[in-house]
DNA sequence: CGCGACGTTGAACTCAGTCAAAGTTAGTGG
DNA sequence: CCACTAACTTTGACTGAGTTCAACGTCGCG
């Protein structure tokens, strides 16, 4: 029933780099079953300790910070490909929760496996703490966006990203995409309050620009976006492993 | 003249994971020099290579992010112990410069070494991604921290963690702390503007919580800073490897 | 049909940015 | 040792982007 990680569809996707079949056969056996769980389903819980790591197949998500005042901040959308569970896999507690916004169809590995990744398959850890590294580098830059763009800059931007993300990944094109985030979302993503984000969107849809409604993202005017989003037009993403 | 490892006066630092000989030996093995810079200098570029991988041992320095603006965002302070250049280690590019903000001293390792790193020491290398999860970990804080606190509340956040960190690795004492950053470092690592840096430092001041001058930070109300900031009283660091 | 979750809109308020100018400090060279 | 300069800090006045509050609209579901 699982699907084998030969036939992975994800491994095809340009996005990623390609694997030999000897690394196919040791993420093979890393890999210990298949989950799929409902959307809101909590994976990560924020303190907690893990026992599996998972690779996003299907499906999409959150991870997010819970603040003490109750508040949250989206670090970032799960999309298929990612990797979740990193920081409880070395550190031995998570410092964000994972929560599925559709439902998702996740790869699990054993944790326990991990060690046995570095001592067994030097070239599978390296791509581990590649992909560590993207994700840092990405924080940074949605940190500084946060940091110093105004309310549109950041949704053009985030709307830019997602969009990129999603074409690479093959779940969006000709400007459209499935969106099943709710404005609160995209919000606690962007450091806004949710009557501005719900202004904003409002203008870059008077403008022309982007409609995103019903879960459902357009993007009318790219270039105008990137330049908004303070983003380069050619917004190739680097290709990166997958684990 | 250059530092054996066995002398690291780093080593023995509560905060850091104590090392076995073995690993001691290793990383001789690995350090090529010692580097020495001065205040201003440019350790990493953004954009660039770099054939060096750097470990701090002494002073102060800043990564950060150039907007296309000219803009800078600080993504956070370099304090001794801190890898540096893993992005252009396994990515192949730096996504930030890292800039020498006293005079330093650098522990130097040869980027090709990082790939014997993984094949001969599968610990070091778990280290390594490990390190690279706190990073990542501590960026998320911050994110959450520009996008839902307030300028006092930030600054006053900024404060404890600069002290906490100076203070586990024997940098501050008594409240008192050398902190030879400018105010524009801090406005940009926080993502507020120099002048509204600058009164609200001011407004710590006359509060009696916090003194900020010529260098020297003074903590006067290290409970009342936390609560301003959301931070627990209690923040102890998590010990973590040195590299 | 009615309820709850999500989205939309307007009005009042406020935190923080910008502009502009003056004050301090440290370093340099005469 | 002082004068001059450049870099950094401090302060005030003004402006505006974004928050908060509050109400209303819309959609899907039991």
């Amino acid at each position: 029933m699982a699907i084998a990680c030969v036939q992975c569809p994800l491994r095809n996707r340009k996005i990623f780099d390609p694997l030999t079949e000897s690394e196919v056969r040791f993420m093979q056996r890393f890999k210990t079953g298949e989950l799929e769980v409902e959307a809101g389903a909590v994976l990560m819980m924020e303190g907690a300790n893990a026992p599996h790591l998972y690779t996003a197949l299907e499906g999409l998500g959150l991870r997010y910070k819970t603040l003490e005042s109750g508040e949250r901040q989206v670090i970032n959308f799960v999309m298929p490909g990612d990797f979740i569970g990193l920081q409880a896999g070395v550190m031995n507690e998570m410092q964000h929760s994972v929560e599925a916004t559709t439902s998702m169809k996740l790869c699990v590995f054993n944790r326990n496996a991990l060690w046995s990744l570095f001592a067994d398959h030097p070239g599978r850890a390296y791509d581990l703490t590649w992909s560590a590294a993207v994700e840092e580098h990405l924080l940074g830059e949605t940190l500084a966006a946060i940091g110093h763009l105004n309310g549109i800059e950041r949704v053009a931007r985030a709307f830019i990203r997602l969009y990129d993300r999603g074409e690479s990944l093959g779940l969006a094109s000709r400007f459209e995409m499935a969106l099943p985030y709710k404005q609160q979302d995209l919000a606690d993503a962007l450091g806004l309050s949710l009557v501005h984000t719900n202004k904003t969107l409002k203008k870059l849809r008077d403008a022309g620009m982007a409609d995103w409604q019903r879960g459902k993202l357009t993007i009318l005017d790219y270039p105008g976006l990137c330049e908004i989003g303070r983003l380069e037009v050619d917004g190739a993403l680097p290709t990166r492993p997958l684990l």
